[in-house]
DNA sequence: GTCATTGCAAATGCTTTGCAGTGCC
DNA sequence: GGCACTGCAAAGCATTTGCAATGAC
C-alpha cells in the first residue's frame, strides 16, 4: 500500500489527498468496487472529493498497471487493485460478488493451434459464474 | 435463420418487418456487431426502423436465448447469434476482431474446490487475447 | 378490432472533458 | 513560483423509458 504510493512517487507522481484517498480505499482482497463506490467510500474520509478527480486517477492507475478494470456485467466497471498476480474471477450471477480465484493448469493450452485463426495469443481472461453460498441458502 | 422466425412465431411473436430485418443482420459466423451496427446495417434494408426498436428486439431474442451478449471491452455491449453452440471468443488487442473459438477440455475442471468459495459454480466464460494476423503484418 | 409493437423524444447512467482556481514540489 | 492536479459544470455515449400512433393477428 504504502509501497504504491511511493513507487507512484518514484515515477513523478504528485502526492496529494485525493490521490492519496483513492489509493487506500483500493486497499485488500477481493476489492472490485465501481468508480462510483470508489467515489463514495473516499468521500468518507475526504468529503470534497470530486468524482472527476476519481475517475482521473483511476485512468491512471490503469495506466501504469497498479490496478486492473474488470467488467463481469457490461455496466459500470469495476476496480481490481490486485494487478501484481495473475487470477481470474468468480461471481455471483445473484448478487453480483466477486471473488479472486487462481485456476489450475495453462488456461491458453486449452485452444488448439487449428482455433488460433493465425492470431498471436498472449492472454487470457476468465470469469466463473454460479451461486454464492449466502444466495443459495437464502 | 427462417427457422428462427419460425421458433419466434410458435413461442407468440408477432413477426413485423423490423424484427424480420434484425433477424437479417444477426445472422452467419463471427458476427459480433454493436447495437449501434445492427441499427446501421438494419437501416439499410429498411430505412425508418429506429434505434429503440433495435434495442428492445436485441433484448428480447437474449431473453428468448437466440442470441448472446458479449462485452468485450467495457464500451458497448455486441451481439452473438452463435447461442446455441458453446463457444469462447478470441480478441485482437488492436483492432478488436472477434472470433468465435472451441477450446478442449472441461474447462470448469480448472477451477479447484478449494478455490470455489463454496460457491454452486455453472458456467464459464473465456476471452483469449491476442494479435490477429492481419494486424501482426501491418 | 385489439393489443402488441413501433417511433419519437426525453430521460437515465456512466464516463469524459474544458477550464479557472488551487496547492504540491 | 510553475505547472500538475482539482473541482465544477457541461458534454458525450450507450441505453432505457413514456406515450401516442400504427399495424399484425
Amino acid at each position: 500500500m504504502s509501497d504504491l504510493l511511493e513507487r507512484l512517487r518514484g515515477r513523478g507522481w504528485r502526492l496529494t489527498a485525493q490521490r492519496r484517498v483513492v489509493a487506500e480505499v483500493l486497499d485488500g482482497d477481493h476489492v472490485h468496487y465501481t468508480a462510483d463506490e470508489v467515489h463514495a467510500k473516499a468521500a468518507e474520509l475526504l468529503p470534497e472529493i470530486s468524482r472527476a478527480t476519481v475517475y482521473n486517477t483511476l485512468g491512471e492507475l490503469v495506466s501504469l498497471g497498479e490496478i486492473m478494470e474488470v467488467s463481469t456485467d457490461g455496466r459500470a466497471k469495476r476496480y481490481d487493485p490486485n494487478a501484481h498476480h495473475a487470477h481470474q474471477h468468480l461471481v455471483c450471477s445473484r448478487c453480483g460478488t466477486i471473488r479472486d480465484v487462481h485456476p489450475v493448469g495453462d488456461l491458453l493450452a486449452g485452444l488448439p493451434a487449428e482455433e488460433r485463426f493465425g492470431f498471436q495469443v498472449a492472454a487470457v481472461e476468465v470469469t466463473y459464474r454460479g451461486v454464492c453460498p449466502g444466495c443459495s441458502t437464502a
